[in-house]
DNA sequence: TTATTATTGTAACATTGTGTTACAATAATA
DNA sequence: TATTATTGTAACACAATGTTACAATAATAA
C-alpha cells in the first residue's frame, strides 16, 4: 500500500484502472555476503517509511501484479516471489500518514480520497542479491533503500509486522521450497549456499551436516572444474542436475 | 464467491456495504469416524455447485468475516480457521455460471452487475465435526451438504483446485499448527486422535510411533480415569496440560 | 623443493526421531 | 477361569541430523 500511477492524477478520481480496496505489499529481502536487508521507501517530506507496494490492474493476475511491482522498484524481471499472507484488519489503515503525504505533496484530496480508504493488502516476499539492484524511487518518494534487518525504523501502518511475518515464512519455506537456490549463480560452492542459509536463519550451521543434507537432495551435480584463489584446498563447484 | 445478503437486493446496486471485488471462499472440512467431507452449496435450478463463500463488510476484519461466513453455514461459533491462499487470477471468474444463476432466480442484472465482475478470493479452511453441524442453505441455494472428498463434482470456477490447495495446507499444517487438537473433546484417547490423523492424511499410521510422537509434544496430560466399554484393555483418556 | 597455513571433503561416531515387531496388561465376555 | 480384542510400552532397526576428527589440497613462505 503505497504508490503507483494513480497518485499522479491529482483529482482523486484516479485509480479506476485498479481494483479498489486491494493492494500488494512487497517484502523484498536483499542478500549479500552475510547481510540480509529489506527494501524500504521513504515518502517525500513527511519522512514516513513503508514497504514498496502497489495496486492491481483490473485485468491483471495477482502474481503478475506482484511481479510488476517488484520490477518497478528493483529493475529485476521474473524474480522469485511467494505470496505469504493477507493483512485485512479494518483497523490496520490509519489514514493520517497518507493524509500528511498527500498534503505535503500538494495532492488535492478529501476524506473520501481512495488512498485514504481501507485497504486489504496481499503480502508477497522476494529474495534478491542487493548488489544487483539499483533501487528506483519515484516522484513521491525521496528514497528507496536497503535497510539492515536489525535496523528497521517504525514503519507506516502494520508494515513492521508484515516484515516479521514475511521473515517467518521465508525461514520456514527455505527447506520446503528450496528458495535459496533461486539466488545462486549458475555454478556455486556449497560454502556459498551455506552462507545464504546461515544469513537467512541467523544462525551458524555445521558444515558436514549441511553438505550432507544438500547433497542428499539429489538435485546437485558436481562440476569437474574447481575454484581458484586462496591458500587452501579449493571447493568444488556445483550446478543443478539437468536430468530432472 | 457465492452468496450473501446483497443478492437479496435485486437492483444490482446492492453490496455497497461490502468491499468490492473481494470475496472469501471457505473450505469447511467435516470429520467423523473415518470420513472426511467438504461442505458444498448447490445453487437453485442451475445445479451449479460451489464452495460456501461471502463478502467482507467495509468495517469488518478479514478473519471476522471468515468466521461469520462459516457460522452462517454451520451454525458453529469460533471454530478454528486458517487463511491459506489468495486466488487472484484474472481469468478465474467465468461470469457465465453466475449469469445463469441470476437469470434462473429472476434477479435483474446486466453485464456490469457486481456479481459478474472479477473477484479476488481469499481462501480459508476450517475443520469441524460434521455430526455437529446442520448445514444451512438460504434462498438461492437448494442445498448445502457434505460431500465425501472422494466424490466431489465439477465445481464453479476454480473451486476444485481451491479445495486441493486447502487439503495440502491442512495436511502440512497438521503437525506444525496442531490443528487436530481443535477437534478433540475435552478428554480423548490417543486412538481418537490417531483416527483423525489417519483420515486427514489418508494413510494408516503405526500406533507405537504415533503415541510416542504425540506424548513427546509435552502438551498432553493423562487423566487418571479410564474408558469404559468393550471386552479389552481400556485406553487412557488425555487432556491438554493446564500448566502451559 | 619443502614446510606452513587455511579451508575443504568426508569418515566416523553420537544423538534423536521415527518405523516396526513383540509382548505383557487388561476389561469384558463366555 | 479361559478367551478375546485392544491398549501401553519395551526393544530393536533404520534414517536423519549433530559433532568430532582428519586427510586432501592450493597457495604462500621458507
Amino acid at each position: 500500500m503505497s504508490k503507483d500511477k494513480p497518485v499522479e492524477n491529482e483529482t482523486g478520481t484516479a485509480g479506476t484502472d485498479f481494483m479498489h480496496g486491494l493492494a500488494i505489499d512487497a517484502v523484498i529481502f536483499g542478500f549479500h555476503d552475510h547481510q540480509l536487508k529489506v527494501l524500504l521507501m521513504r515518502y517525500n517530506k513527511t519522512g514516513v517509511v513503508a514497504l514498496p507496494g502497489g495496486f492491481i490492474h483490473k485485468k491483471e493476475n495477482l502474481n503478475d501484479a506482484a511481479n510488476r511491482i517488484v520490477s518497478e522498484r528493483t529493475g529485476l524481471k521474473d524474480i522469485y516471489l511467494e505470496q505469504f499472507y493477507v493483512f485485512g484488519d479494518h483497523g490496520r489503515s490509519d489514514p493520517q500518514p497518507m493524509k500528511d503525504i498527500l498534503t505535503a505533496n500538494n495532492i488535492k484530496h478529501d476524506d473520501n480520497h481512495w488512498l485514504l480508504q481501507r485497504f486489504i493488502s496481499i503480502g508477497y516476499y522476494a529474495l534478491v542479491d542487493f548488489t544487483k539492484v539499483v533501487p528506483k524511487p519515484d516522484t513521491i518518494f525521496d528514497s528507496c533503500d536497503w535497510y539492515d534487518l536489525t535496523a528497521i525504523p517504525k514503519l507506516m501502518q502494520d508494515h513492521n509486522s508484515i516484515i516479521q511475518k514475511a521473515l517467518c515464512s521465508l525461514r520456514s519455506d527455505l527447506d520446503n521450497k528450496l528458495i535459496a537456490f533461486n539466488l545462486m549463480q549458475e555454478e556455486f560452492t556449497l560454502g556459498d549456499l551455506q552462507i545464504l542459509y546461515e544469513t537467512i536463519l541467523d544462525k551458524k550451521l555445521l558444515r558436514p551436516a549441511f553438505q550432507r543434507k544438500m547433497l542428499s537432495l539429489g538435485i546437485l551435480e558436481r562440476v569437474a572444474k574447481k575454484w581458484t584463489g586462496a591458500a587452501h584446498k579449493a571447493p568444488y563447484l556445483y550446478r543443478f542436475s539437468k536430468n530432472i
